[in-house]
DNA sequence: CATCAATGGTCTGACATTAGCCCAATAACA
DNA sequence: TGTTATTGGGCTAATGTCAGACCATTGATG
């Protein structure tokens, strides 16, 4: 049926070595990387020249041309000529519904959820466990050690607006200061794969609160150099955003907690 | 100067972001791919006919054909035409010996080498971690646990030829039984960046006795359901190998072991 | 020995992608 | 108010990649 099954009981290692080699075509690919940065908020207010971008990506400036196009028809950037001109960020986050989770959550199919959590969690898990592994074995500079812990002020003192762009640099700085490219790729790349998920998810204060004692956790077990502690700070962090968003998954249509509020009272229908 | 630094000072999570889309053209990138397939040793000895290869990798048999004519020129396959025709596998591991392992590891670049095993340390420890979680939870069912005893077996049993083959699978076995695609292929992925450097390290009786002790423990580990146990086992498993390769890191010119002999007797000087 | 099914070998027309070049618009700045 | 550097807009020729059809070869099988 799917292209992934291969032959009936094949070796799962075949299907994996020979599965597709890209994704898509250059222009797909594209959109779909600039919609993560723009979602992700990580390239500020403007894009950079289309020039640079299009070096940066690997691709031709006309494909890159293409995918703003593209995105720019969909209303996310707004793209003006002449010198201090550029593709500017018109996209804000949606006022987030409960309404807009459960679509979220049902556009994304079972699979691919489970799927990406539990791909989540494991990379994240590793990563906090390796850094923390550095810094036992006495590697972990004072000015490696300064940045997460400036991340982790950052994100508690961030307001609404703020929040998930700075929980995000907080997270993704942990694997960025493994060193190790490879794996700061594949937790952005993980990030990138919930990101709707998440942005669909009300920022409760509540939540902020206790998520703020599981980021002191984590970094206190890494700073400790406690491998152990690290993974399990992450994973325990981590399993609280599961749980909810595979609830959602058990109920294909509305939640029952939600059906009276949500069918006329959420913000956006 | 390379690619990825960006601009000075520049969010690393951008450069994450705005990293080439492909790695590639796509007749390189199916050669890389055949090569891994090839040297992991899990095509089997022949390939799975052009028409087919093309559609699992989504390429066009076009693209797929200059891939193979490409190995075959470099004596990786041998091409036969007609009913029971097909590209098959000549390649055979090579006899390691500490110059060629010397040669392989610098062949990658340090900083290469150092992210490629941090990434996998990262990622089989995660793996590991979220399937003892599943056992846990009880949620591991029989069949599972009967493949994970069943690959431990199988690479406790087998001979040195196999013994590479049988120890991959078995690696890759844990990340697939998370039920994870995106897992399994990170974990795939991982491994195939040392795979050469795997290959060019001498199979001692001692050093498979002492893996079989710890592939044991891994395997306890997840099957007790204690996540941080079996993290830890693969870390220390993988420890062993990444500290070997890691010590050929600083030692830039010849290892001193090797300098008499290595000088003037190098098959290629 | 003839048949035949499976497989690699080849070709064509269409579309995607690229590099490179030049044009057009714009806002800071003198 | 004109200049100018920077940026997006658009073009062309060359190359990469594709789907699909058809040909050539081979070895098992009857």
């Amino acid at each position: 049926m799917s292209i992934a099954e291969g032959k009936l009981g094949e070796s799962p290692r075949l299907t994996t070595v020979l599965r597709p080699v890209r994704a898509g075509n250059a222009f797909e690919e594209t959109v779909e990387r600039l919609l993560q940065a723009i979602k992700l908020g990580i390239v500020g207010e403007k894009l950079p020249p289309e020039r640079e971008l299009a070096a940066r990506l690997g691709i031709s400036r006309v494909t890159l041309r293409e995918a703003i196009r593209a995105l720019q028809e969909a209303g996310y950037l707004d793209v003006r000529r002449g010198r201090y001109g550029g593709a500017f960020v018109t996209y804000a986050p949606p006022e987030p519904g409960s309404e807009d989770l459960r679509r979220a959550v049902a556009d994304m199919g079972t699979g691919e959820l489970t799927d990406a959590l539990t791909f989540r969690m494991a990379v994240e898990c590793g990563a906090a466990r390796v850094l923390a592994a550095t810094a036992l074995a006495g590697e972990l500079g004072e000015e490696r050690r300064g940045e997460l812990r400036r991340r982790l002020a950052e994100v508690n003192a961030a307001g609404p607006d703020d929040y998930r762009r700075l929980d995000t640099a907080f997270h993704l700085c942990i694997a960025e200061l493994t060193g190790s490219p490879l794996l700061a790729t594949a937790c952005a790349d993980a990030r990138l794969r919930v990101t709707d998920l998440l942005n669909a998810i009300p920022i409760l204060q509540r939540n902020i609160e206790h998520a703020a004692a599981q980021h002191e956790a984590i970094v206190a077990a890494v700073l400790a150099g406690d491998p152990d502690a690290a993974a399990r700070a992450v994973a325990e962090h981590l399993e609280g955003t599961a749980a909810l968003l595979r609830g959602f998954l058990a109920q294909p249509s509305r939640p029952a907690v939600l059906t009276t509020e949500a069918g006329h009272g959420a913000p956006r229908g």
